[in-house]
RNA sequence: GACCCUAUCGUCCAGUGGUUAGGACACCGCCCUUUCACGGCGGUGACACGGGUUCGAAUCCCGUUAGGGUCACCA
């Protein structure tokens, strides 16, 4: 039986988490799940001049958001820590001894620490890219690393290669951004006498015009999902199906799912471009896959935002209900339940001009009043049955009835299905709205 | 420039020597329908190029081209 898998992801605290990092963070964290291994979070925090308060609590946020939890690091603790970089001083300070006793290290002419690199080939068998051999004999094109500079701080391809052998790396899922260091990090663990992890290097994420993906971009921070009213479950989701797949059509997958399929050696060697659309579809699909429950949970956030003032979640989920299927992002539910929860609804002006000021259109409305004022009962079957038999008497067709109603008691053209939208509000307020509508648009 | 990785519809993902090259997003059309969505049905659309190997290549090999990555006293 070979050694528990132990994997970690070792982001740089800049105050941003990159959607890459964040893929390449849930496929540590599902290998780590699918082998019954641990997933490590360590802070690779050793340039202080880049140190950034806070930013480390954007990581940890970010992945807690996206439902990666860690089973050693930060706020967690372990046996292996302590999980920053900057507190790991004195072990780097022993290995850079033991390389220096191996007579691996030379100063250079500013003070700083170079390794000398063996100069051989080195192989890698790499997870997902197979066997790659690199020549370093040359001086010119592969010049000695740095590993120490002169003020004594630690470059970073010492420290995390110290760091992998301290905590027991097992394998390493980084970007394919670190392909290129990967054979000095093997020379390295040479020089140390130490068995290096297996690498496995996943492909970068692109932007969907095939450029690198920078800060700014759309999509390239984390948190913009969040921002944007996207659920965790859903970003995570596509994150899964960028660079692979369960090896058929399934696309909406629960996580557990994911975990019990999820194999390295089936992620994609090429590049993947980044596809908002698709995210934003997933999205729709979990939101839809919602109960009433969970789907007021996650938009209450989004309605307080805005200060409207729902009463209670009684009386909130019954308008949620409503509209949970019109919504693809919870940043849209505000917009669409607003006029339930204030009376003075402004009114679109297209829609006043395309409904309420066609020839006959109040006529009908006050038709519509004194019919619905007659009722006893107040449910979407009867308003309907009842709306339709008045078009029925006329006769003319049951949508000149409907689309002034709904333009009365909303303000607008577009939302939900109008008899069960009536219910909800409630007779008092259906009459009232029309009796408002009618006072402010009649000639 | 050198080295490394990669190359199937616009995009994501299947397809690992013999398929009418499949699914999804997006797009278009039709249906459903009180609006907007959802949903259903259908459509447009791809093996980068050139050589091999083979009875037979999207699948294997070589080259070209293109894209990406790396060549730091950043991580």
């Amino acid at each position: 039986m070979s050694d528990p898998v132990r994997v970690r992801f070792a982001p740089s605290p800049t105050g941003f988490l990159h959607v890459g990092g964040a893929r390449t963070a849930l496929f540590n964290w599902l290998f780590a799940r699918h082998t019954g291994g641990k997933f490590i979070l360590r802070v690779e925090d050793t340039d202080r001049a880049r140190h950034v308060d806070d930013a480390v609590q954007v990581i940890l946020d970010g992945l807690r958001w996206l439902g990666l939890d860690w089973d050693e690091g930060p706020e967690v603790g372990g046996d292996r820590g302590p999980y920053f970089q900057s507190e790991r001083d004195d072990i780097y300070e022993r290995y850079f001894q033991k390389l220096m006793a191996g007579g691996h290290l030379y100063e250079g002419e500013s003070g700083a620490w170079r390794f000398r690199s063996p100069r051989g080939t080195v192989h890698l068998d790499d997870m997902i890219c197979g066997t790659i051999a690199f020549d370093m004999s040359d001086p010119a094109t592969h010049p000695d690393m740095t590993i120490r500079r002169p003020d004594g701080s630690w470059i970073f391809h010492f420290v995390n290669v110290v760091d992998d052998a301290e905590m027991g790396i097992t394998h390493v899922l980084r970007g394919e951004d670190h392909l290129s260091n990967t054979p000095k990090h093997l020379e390295l663990f040479g020089a140390l006498a130490i068995a290096p992890p297996r690498y496995g290097h996943i492909p970068l994420i692109l932007n969907r015009d095939g450029t690198k993906m920078s800060k700014r971009d759309q999509g390239a921070s984390l948190s913009s999902y969040h921002d944007a009213g996207y659920l965790p479950a859903a970003v995570r989701n596509y994150l899964c199906l960028l660079g692979w797949s369960p090896k058929d059509d399934r696309e909406l997958l629960p996580i557990e799912e994911v975990t019990r399929l999820f194999e390295p050696a089936n992620i994609n060697r090429k590049a993947a471009h980044f596809d908002i659309e698709k995210c934003h579809w997933l999205n729709a699909q979990h939101i839809a896959a919602l109960d009433i429950d969970a789907f007021t949970d996650a938009a209450i956030p989004w309605i307080e935002k805005e200060h409207i003032h729902y009463g209670s979640r009684i009386s909130l989920q019954p308008v949620l209900a409503l509209i949970k299927e019109k919504i693809k992002q919870l940043s849209e539910v505000p917009g669409w339940i607003g006029y339930f929860f204030d009376d003075a609804y402004p009114f679109d002006p297209e829609a006043v001009a395309k409904t309420l000021q066609k020839p006959g259109a109040l006529d009908r409305l006050r038709q519509l009043s004194a019919t619905y004022s007659a009722l006893d009962t107040w449910d979407a079957a009867t308003l309907e049955a009842a709306l339709k038999a008045l078009a029925a008497e006329q006769p003319c067709k049951p949508a000149e009835y409907i689309h002034p109603a709904r333009v009365a008691v909303s303000g607008r053209s577009i939302g939900p299905s109008l008899y069960h939208m009536l219910e909800v509000l409630g007779k008092a307020r259906v009459l009232e709205r029309i009796e408002r509508t009618l006072g402010q648009f009649a000639l």
